[in-house]
DNA sequence: ACTTTATGGTCTACAATTTAGACTATGTCT
DNA sequence: AGACATAGTCTAAATTGTAGACCATAAAGT
């Protein structure tokens, strides 16, 4: 526990310095959750965890994925050098994606993440279905100001459409 | 890193579960990455890791974030059970926003992300450099097939934008 | 021989998400 | 009175993402 206060206090400490510099100059950390925590990059790089794949294997895998975000998500990771592309000049031209050595690293943190989610996972479903259920804005709304519909709900729609899926 | 392969196979076998039943039986990794890799959520919950704070606070601390996305965002975490929120009835009356215990729970393996992140920075900046500055598609393309700009060109667009700020 | 299939992408049109910023109501400070 | 702060909400505009047609080529199926 006491790694994660030091790693709250890097974070903040890197937090207040760009707050203040205004500029350009940006938390290495923020910048590289901005970069694995855009919705595929982490899928992408769990999926080439168990093997190297091709690029049609790859959009076949992690599914709702466009070719589109396939291939941008694909050459940032590669770009960051989390990944590498091997092309073999077979007739059509095939291509296989694979984790670098940085990209194995990141593995192991990554690992934790994914063993918190799986153990927790009950815990936000409850959650959610309390949350869902609740009597709503009782406690929300003491002071009943200009109430209205907000078409925000907790972003259901997304939760909803990625379900119907 | 035993830990690091048997996640990356518990994650495997999730995605094919996934893929065979096509319904919206999903994954609960994903989904819970799905949540908390949104680019505010995580940003959020290590803001909120240091003090509970209010609306407005979180608002100036998180800088480049919408008022509308800081709504959502705090509304998903909430739903989700991982930070609390209270209503104090001063006359224009507080919210403050703090981490639920699950919320704290988070931080242990977030940690460990924070952690490669900084330790890894540099490796990245280098691969960046690298890679931007490279003869290009030398390697890219043996097989000279249709060339053109594309538009995605590694989404410098994106990260030119977060630079400048 | 002709159609289908597969390869790795790219491009376009449209849909969804996100931002910026105006606006609300009420109370304190100047 | 006018400015400022509180927590949001709403709208319009910008950005981002998806679906799917399309490219050239070759092998396999019929």
């Amino acid at each position: 526990m006491s790694s994660a206060i030091s790693a709250v206090e890097r974070f903040s400490r890197y937090q207040s310095d760009d707050a203040q510099s205004e500029g350009s100059a940006h938390c290495p950390v923020r910048d590289v959750l901005d970069r694995i925590g855009d919705k595929w990059s982490i899928l992408m790089i769990m999926t080439l965890a168990t093997r190297p794949q091709r690029f049609s294997e790859l959009h076949r895998a992690v599914r709702g994925i466009s070719k589109r975000m396939l291939t941008q998500t694909l050459r940032d990771l590669e770009r960051d050098g989390l990944i590498t592309r091997h092309v073999f000049p077979t007739k059509p031209p095939s291509v296989e994606y694979g984790l670098s050595a940085l990209g194995q690293s990141l593995l192991e943190p990554m690992a934790a993440l994914i063993d918190w989610a799986d153990h927790r996972y009950s815990d936000i479903h409850d959650a959610r279905a309390r949350f869902d259920s609740a009597p709503c804005d009782a406690a929300r709304h003491e002071t009943d100001v200009h109430r209205s519909a907000m078409n925000i709900a907790t972003s259901r729609k997304a939760a909803t459409r990625r379900a119907r899926q």
